[in-house]
DNA sequence: CTATGTTTTTCTGTATACAATTATACTCAA
DNA sequence: TTGAGTATAATTGTATACAGAAAAACATAG
């Protein structure tokens, strides 16, 4: 389908951005340009490229002798989620309103996947998909601006969902709230997924921060 | 004080990203990286490094054949401020807690620039301490990532914000807005800031979307 | 005049060279 | 052994060269 080529510099913040978001690289860690270059085999060029985007995004900072990991710390995702809670109801209660009969079966696939996965308990997967859905739920919504907000703050959470998914009884409650979720969106219920969603975010922080 | 020199890199993204969200260049408008070694007199790898962090910030995107300026559309304009409305409150909640003397002194200046410049009717300078403003509220909330969050979202909308602070009146009414949270802030009372804080990005948007 | 095929130009993506700065290692005297 | 001073390494910042792709310009046949 999507054969178009992605450049090295792309390819370099993505495989980057992954390592940093995963904990492969923690906070504290120097990133130098050499050392990337011969670990990833590319030229500095698309490297610096790369670092300047994982720069606005917060995940390093330069230090003038290295790029400096930040990573995400627990204050951090407390604060990521206190966010989520106030924006992604939002988010679904303007997908309801827009959602196409496209936009639903995009949902319901991704939804389908997680409860495939879940049945063969398999927790990376389940988070995948699980992302997915998110993902589309932002893109729904129309609104870029939206789109770009939660979208990163998302993806930032994901060393802390991986372990949380892996909880057989959240993923569980989890593909359960979506389903919910989707539900609410297939009736066009604005305010049912505004609540289901923002109950879900809540039940979510919940389990990683091990409240519950 | 801060003799550090700033890069190049550096220098042309904050001149591009002011000129995007001054709306010097508009949507739409391209701009080509030999076209802006020209007009700036760098070579490409700065320009290069600039239109990367652009791009992350969703203010440009790549086209194969050059950078396209998003800039900020009346749409994104009322969801910025949807998000704000959420967000901001509870950024001044967390400062009214934590602010320490300094941090006041640091809002109290602002605040009495903003008063200065008001009385001179200097609608650019009210904006620019305006901005200080909002900018050491985020701050001294103490989380990155609301910092990370609003101060971008803050920065999109300047282009409404300097016509809307042309108006005399709206000019007086915010900066009276920023008193009475500073007020709230100096006796640590967090709901009263965060209500006036919420109230105050009310108004603001109602101003500037011409709703009052 | 128009359609088509070809050449030329433009533009990006990547690698590399070089300068400047800063940290590190090393040498030698006390 | 320690300390100062110096040479050496490492690292970033910037410019530039070159390849490849895509667009634009051009020329030619009908």
């Amino acid at each position: 389908m999507d054969h178009k080529t992605v450049s090295l510099a792309d390819q370099v913040f993505e495989h980057l951005e992954t390592d940093i978001l995963s904990g492969k690289y923690q906070r504290g860690d120097i990133l130098t340009e050499n050392h990337l270059c011969e670990i990833l085999g590319v030229s500095r060029t698309p490297i610096r490229e790369a670092l300047r985007r994982l720069q606005q995004e917060h995940l390093i900072v330069e230090t003038g002798k290295g790029s400096q990991v930040l990573g995400i710390s627990e204050d951090d995702l407390r604060d990521i989620y206190i966010i989520r809670e106030q924006l992604e109801g939002l988010a679904a209660k303007m997908s309801a309103e827009k959602a196409s009969e496209e936009d639903i079966n995009e949902l319901k696939s991704a939804l389908e996947l997680q409860e495939f996965y879940l049945a063969k308990q398999n927790s990376e997967q389940i988070r995948l998909m699980d992302n997915r859905f998110h993902e589309i739920l932002y893109k729904i919504s129309g609104s870029h601006v939206f789109y770009n907000t939660l979208l990163p703050l998302h993806k930032k959470v994901q060393k802390y969902r991986k372990v949380s998914l892996q909880s057989q009884s959240r993923a569980n409650e989890s593909v359960a709230e979506h389903r919910e979720i989707l539900n609410a969106i297939i009736k066009h219920d604005a305010a049912a997924a505004e609540a289901f969603t923002a109950q879900h975010v809540k039940n979510a922080y919940k389990h990683i921060a091990g409240k519950d």
